[in-house]
RNA sequence: GGCGCCAUCGUCUAACGGUUAGGACACUACCCUUUCAAGGUGGUAAUCGGGGUUCGAUUCCCCGUGGCGCUGCCA
């Protein structure tokens, strides 16, 4: 059997978003689900539209999702190449100079057909094509040209794009037959839309993988949240490592229609993944990510995720949950009477560590005979806000003299 | 306008002629629980419309409708 070899080609004119990188993950599952080449090829020859920063974009976006690929090509550098190519189709009188640019003669009454590999057969008569630019007045080949020309001598075995193409595929064909080359398989994938079902915005999701990365979210959620957008697995299972997918993608699996963008499914997603962390790793992912976390000693601020890490959705929320453990809420605080009694019980412990708090306090609650919720409640609101975890862990995170002076500003502004 | 692609719960999707149309997100009820989460168990919710083909259509064919794409010396 042939060689697997794919390309992903994004044009540089700006920073990737989300439904690019969606097709270059495709291009990286089909590549290496067949141990085949994964190339990256940089489409630069509009030069009106060429934004130098996203080439780097791409290649960050491509690498933080561990989309590594194992050639780089850029067509600016290939001229010479497509040059050589219109020189040929020149000579079989197939190409025609007009106003400075060469144009590639369509010949009428022709069918082009291809078997998509997601689509099945289509059709279309060369009738509707106007004879298009190959090489433009500035020296520099059309998309068409130059992608027929480099995947044909890169040896390009799948060309998996979005379907946007699907009108061009027979511009392709076309310029394949006038050369005597052999197509590639085409696998046309659909874009992914905006919750309003146009094309994705901006402020819908068409931002970078990069942009979520910096809100907070883990590569490995963004990996198989974009995945499991036109493309599904055989069973239930919904978690895939970038590893599972590689041994579970099949291009017979791709869907015919449009996703549409969901960032409630996203952040399930990222729930999961950041559930998944070890301890260890959560704590120096978290550090990037909180100007508190980074000036906390270790110890401390391992106690604090480890009682927080269930309510977030992305790294960013550290600082959303852990505003309690630096400083009081704003909540009302409780009964003075009440206040008094738990600073009378806080007073009473020990030694400040976890089980002997929580021993400590249910003694004494036994002996006054207290009511255990009323009393925790009375110590979540004095001490720290009227959503909490655990309170016996959460006060153990803090200091005893600073659970006592919180609970005294309490009795203070108490009725 | 021409050409093309697409059409299952609100959303992501399963089904490859026969299922009580399955799963997940979201929503919701209950359980667990001092609170908020997390977790567990249930629930609401879908085959765009009309014709065929067939003993039988979500599935195959045609028409319509709707959405999207292309129709650039942009990709």
């Amino acid at each position: 059997m042939e060689k697997v070899i794919v390309r992903y080609a994004p044009s540089p004119t700006g920073i990737p978003h989300i439904g690019n990188i969606r097709t270059a993950l495709y291009n990286f599952l089909l590549a290496k689900s067949q141990k085949g080449k994964f190339i990256l090829r940089i489409e630069d020859t509009d030069r009106k539209r060429f934004v130098p920063e996203s080439v780097k974009a791409i290649e960050d976006s491509l690498k933080v999702l561990g989309l590594n690929w194992d050639e780089v090509y850029r067509q600016s550098e290939r001229l010479s190449i497509y040059q050589r190519d219109l020189e040929l189709l020149s000579k079989k009188g197939l190409a025609y100079e007009d106003s400075g640019a060469w144009r590639f003669k369509v010949e009428k009454g022709k069918k082009l057909e291809w078997t998509d590999l997601v689509h099945g057969q289509v059709e279309f008569t060369a009738d509707v094509i106007e004879d298009f630019v190959v090489v433009k007045s500035d020296g520099y080949p059309t998309y068409h040209f130059a992608s027929v020309v480099d995947d044909h001598e890169l040896k390009i075995s799948h060309v998996l794009r979005g379907d946007e193409w699907i009108s061009s595929t027979p511009k392709h064909l076309l310029l394949y037959q006038a050369f005597c080359w052999n197509p590639p398989q085409f696998i046309h994938v659909p874009a992914i839309l905006g919750p309003d079902k146009k094309k994705l915005s901006k402020r819908e999701g068409a931002r970078s993988v990069l942009e979520y990365i910096e809100d907070g979210y883990l590569p490995e959620a963004l990996v198989n949240f974009l995945a499991f957008l036109g493309w599904s697995p055989k069973g239930d299972k919904e978690l895939f490592t970038l590893d599972e997918l590689t041994s579970e993608f099949s291009t017979e699996r791709l869907n015919k229609n449009s996703p549409i963008f969901n960032l409630e499914k996203l952040n399930w997603f990222n729930k999961k993944y950041l559930a998944k962390y070890t301890p260890k790793n959560l704590l120096s992912q978290v550090r990037k990510f909180s100007k508190k976390a980074k000036s906390e000693e270790d110890e401390r601020l391992a106690m604090i995720i480890n009682l927080i890490r269930d309510r977030m959705t992305t790294l960013a929320d550290f600082d959303k949950y852990s505003g309690i453990f630096f400083e009081k809420g704003e909540e009302p605080p409780p009964p003075k009477e009440k206040a008094r009694q738990a600073k009378e019980a806080v007073e009473k412990i020990e030694n400040w560590d976890e089980k002997t708090i929580e021993e400590s306090l249910e003694k004494y609650i036994k002996e006054s005979n207290l009511n255990p919720s009323d009393f925790k409640n009375t110590l979540r609101l004095a001490v720290f806000a009227d959503n909490t975890p655990p309170i016996y862990q959460s006060l153990a995170v803090l200091d005893k003299s600073e659970v006592i002076s919180r609970i005294e500003e309490a009795i203070k502004k108490a009725k």
